[in-house]
RNA sequence: CGCGGGGUGGAGCAAUUGGCAGCUCGCAAGGCUCAUAACCUUGAGGUUGGCGGUUCGAAUCCGCCCCCCGCAACCA
């Protein structure tokens, strides 16, 4: 016997406080809630982080729009994500803010270490600076040499700053990477990042100038650190890098990074260079989903499309969004989602195929067994391809065999017409009845880590003494 | 030649390593009555964007072309 558990430690990123949770930042949060879920079942010890990024100029603006001091702005917002993952019946087993006083106390460390590395350097970083913007342009980002969204003239700047020889790892990184030391799915966002490191890597600026409500830099106080690097930090910071070497090294490294296609760049390449650098191990894996479209629209906050997986918890329940976002699109892949699909998934699959099976297998207990069952009997269909393919995170797979097995159980049915086998030979009711009973309580199992709440309500309603059909069918239909 | 993702029956999607083209919704006909007017069966509907190539065999591999979308510009 193992006494030593395996430990499984998943994140997401942490999410900017600038804009409440929606339909994106709450995928990335949900499909690492399933795989934490998941693991949990197993007896393994689950660490599962999630959080929000504080830092930065665009923070203070918002802060400052909103008439709030920052403190009161960023625990507000924080507050609003953390919420929300409740509504979502996501349960992370830590909360991490960049300005909590272990994050800032490890990031200190790291930058420390980092500089003692010998792979920073001050260099001049020079380039076309809108002040509208407050960030340097790229040439390629002008148009007719002109900022397109302030429409003025960037002017050209020369600031000191501190790199990072980012261009050092590039053979090692290639090497992680095609070896799967260090794994990236799917397969064409590993080709991607390959392909970006055959183009050769540019060292990094790794501290600003002009930044507001950023941490400084540990030996140059003039200079505070990019925010981007203080945020990918969060991932050691929360178990203890600074504070709690042993928890630390307990669970670093990281089993799963979840993360959306944007932000693979800094995932793949910025952030295992800088691990690198410290002497610190590689997560052993990073997943990168895809985007949404909303009715085949981009969503963006000026199309006013953007889906609120809050409100759809509310009026769908949690496990409904929960089941639709993981059932309608394969993970990794870009989709399509909107209201009226999410209507169609819950009419067709949850109130009609799961709901309705389960309340006639149920009913049929109560009638014509007076709901006495006996003996547990095993599944007549095997699941185990179900858990497969969630722990590949192919959950749109897992789901449609649970749903096959529904529907094999609802043809079992009609097959054996139990409203008519009950008059000659009652035993052969009850026999079916159990294996149905069974196989409902393994979907249950299954299912479990996506739907929480449905499975809870099935299996406990499956181990009664006496069992009957719910007052409440378990998904009314929706109109 | 900026990068990336796609084009599959009316709609939306799926097809590990090339091997009888599947699913859901919708539509038509029938069946059943235990169930949330649910469920089951059958049917109609496809030259898998186009052309060419490799192969015994291509939605899948190769080449060229057409079209759509995303990123590159707040946004997972």
């Amino acid at each position: 016997m193992n006494l030593e558990r395996n430990k499984f430690y998943i994140t997401t990123p942490i999410y900017y406080v600038n804009d409440k949770p929606h339909i994106g930042t709450g995928y990335t949060t949900l499909a690492a809630d399933v795989l934490a879920r998941l693991h949990r079942q197993l007896g393994e010890d689950v660490y599962f982080l999630t959080g929000t990024a504080e830092h930065g100029s665009k923070v203070a603006e918002s802060a400052e729009k909103a008439g709030l001091n920052i403190q009161e702005f960023v625990d507000e917002y924080a507050a609003k994500f953390s919420l929300a993952w409740d509504e979502l019946t996501i349960a992370p087993d830590d909360f991490i803010r960049t300005t909590e006083e272990r994050h800032i106390r490890a990031v200190n460390l790291f930058f420390t270490k980092l500089k003692d590395s010998g792979k920073l350097y001050e260099g001049d970083y020079e380039g076309w600076y809108c002040v509208g913007c407050e960030s340097f342009k790229k040439e390629s980002e002008l148009v007719n040499g002109v900022c397109p969204l302030h429409n003025r003239k960037p002017e050209w700047i020369k600031e000191r700053n501190w790199f990072f020889k980012l261009s050092e790892f590039a053979s090692i990184l290639k090497e992680k990477i095609e070896t799967d030391e260090f794994r990236i799915f799917p397969l064409a966002r590993k080709n991607e990042v390959l392909s970006f490191i055959n183009q050769g890597l540019e060292d990094i600026a790794v501290s600003r100038r002009t930044a507001k409500f950023a941490m400084p830099l540990p030996w140059d106080k003039e200079q505070t650190i990019y925010v981007w690097l203080d945020e990918l930090f969060n991932y050691c910071s929360a178990i203890g890098y600074e504070s709690d070497r042993k928890k630390f090294d307990k669970y670093w490294p990281a089993d799963f990074h979840i993360i959306g296609k944007d932000i693979i760049k800094f995932h793949c390449i910025i952030w295992p260079a800088l691990l690198l650098a410290i002497g610190e191990q590689l997560p052993r894996a990073v997943y990168a989903h895809g985007f949404f479209t909303v009715n085949g629209q981009k969503m963006s906050k000026s199309l006013g499309n953007v889906m609120d997986p809050v409100a759809l918890a509310h009026q769908y329940g949690s496990d409904a969004v929960r089941y639709f976002l993981l059932r309608e699109v394969p993970f990794g892949q870009d989709g399509d989602v909107s209201e009226e699909k999410l209507k169609e998934r819950y009419n067709a699959d949850l109130a009609n195929g799961l709901g309705n099976l389960f309340s006639r297998v149920t009913n049929m207990m109560e009638k014509y067994l007076d709901g006495d069952l006996g003996d547990a009997r095993v599944s007549p269909k095997d699941l185990s391809e179900v858990s497969e393919a969630f722990h590949s995170l192919n959950f749109s797979e897992g789901l449609v065999k649970i749903w096959e097995a529904i529907a094999w159980a609802n043809q079992l049915i009609d097959k054996s017409k139990p409203w008519e086998l009950v008059k000659t030979e009652p035993k052969k009711v009850k026999e079916l009845l159990l294996s149905l009973g069974a196989l409902l309580y393994d979907i249950a199992l299954k299912l479990s880590p996506v739907m929480p709440e449905t499975a809870n309500k099935i299996k406990t309603a499956l181990e009664q003494e006496k069992i009957m059909k719910p007052a409440q069918p378990l998904f009314p239909k929706i109109e």
